[in-house]
DNA sequence: ATCTTCCTTACGGCATACCGTACTGCTCCA
DNA sequence: TGGAGCAGTACGGTATGCCGTAAGGAAGAT
């Protein structure tokens, strides 16, 4: 088993019942934080002291508040901390169940396992903790078929692109103009419309706003 | 103290942490359930059984899963219980820090103390407690000011329908024989638009489709 | 090299949204 | 009772969005 765990949530109430599964599973040494900036220096110091941490268990969002932040969101964070750190193990445990973001983080192997907070939430990181210590990867049972599914995958960076534009306020008009300027291809005035024409067909939306309304709720954007 | 707790959250995680505070608190009793259904339940077989509770703690958003529910949010919830038990103490503890939020729950006192989930949840909770045990009401430090504060009070019921309306892709026109429909005044195409106008400079978007971003991302809609 | 196909772009017609103005009816108050 | 102020409505002009059609250009196929 682990024996030694990084614990990163802003949620105190989160941290507390996370340490809890983590001792009951035998781990020796929990540590936790409430800001990704102290994860990543506390993964640091230790690898440096020839003592790291064997498994990093994280939440996604994290509440802005005064402390100005290097990594302000956990997939910043788990970006950073895969690079530096090869073989740490990364857990995700969050409430954000979006497929979208799950193959964000587990398609390039970022995370090796997410856990969706939920009823069964502590049960299920109970489950991800064993799995990962036996090197297996581990998706909660709501969001196991996020990597097998095609669907919604037709969606890509030009179209979150276009609709964060949107989103933002942007007329049709400014965002051609804003493609120009950033020499995004396709620009035209006729090519946006068009490719919002097969969005609205895609997402089933009446209109503009329904469809930037669904992308929202979606956490496509 | 209070004797009786009950304590109502989907998530395993949190429930966990704030059993241990209210424990910590010296409170004997402390009853805890996933679904407001459940909660309701408990409530009314404890005052049937004459031993009612004199404190509920609730969160407000719950997941939906496969089990049909009376009471699908912690609002629904609270608004049951507060006209079966005036007496019962309500506590909200949740992530939603919209001031739109508190001043629906606080101002007709539908609940006694409304606790953000923070860094620092958990102490508040536990100052929630009591403040509550000494029939006084609670506010976490971020939304204290929320009862105060005029605003971002010009939004109200019928702007929030009509914005509802244009992010489920009503066209206006639509809106307008919705709202007639509905015997909504004004129902007026014109009217609409004007009222949608005054949103677009209160909120300062550049179009509806921005305007429903924002609100959407404001927690409003 | 020519053809096919797909993507980008251009343009025109129509619908909807946006904005200013003006009329109506209501309430409040002198 | 008459006038000011306001909310709701109506209407017209301009801008933007929506949609079909078609021309230009690049990449691959024969």
């Amino acid at each position: 088993m682990f024996k030694k765990v990084l614990i990163s949530d802003d949620l105190d109430s989160i941290n507390h019942g996370v340490m809890t599964v983590a001792a009951s599973l035998g781990i020796k040494e929990v540590v936790q934080v409430q800001y990704c900036d102290d994860a990543y220096l506390k993964l640091k110091k230790a690898a440096m002291d020839g003592d790291p941490f064997d498994l990093l268990i994280t939440d996604l969002s994290f509440k802005l508040d005064h402390r100005d932040q290097t990594y302000p969101s956990g997939d910043l964070l788990i970006k950073a901390v895969r690079e530096a750190y090869p073989n740490l193990q990364i857990a995700v445990y969050t409430v954000e169940d979006r497929l979208q973001r799950v193959r964000a983080l587990m398609q390039d192997r970022y995370a090796d396992a997410y856990v969706c907070k939920g009823r069964k939430g502590l049960v299920e990181l109970s489950h991800a903790i064993r799995a990962l210590d036996k090197q297996e990867s581990y998706l909660s049972p709501q969001i196991a078929h996020a990597l097998n599914d095609k669907e919604a995958l037709e969606v890509d960076d030009y179209d979150i692109a276009l609709l964060q534009l949107l989103a933002r306020g942007f007329s049709q008009d400014e965002v051609s103009a804003h493609f120009k300027n950033s020499h995004i291809s396709p620009s035209s005035l006729s090519s946006i419309e068009k490719r919002l024409n097969k969005l609205r067909i895609q997402f089933k939306a009446n209109n503009a706003i329904h469809l930037v309304a669904m992308v929202k709720d979606l956490g496509l954007i």
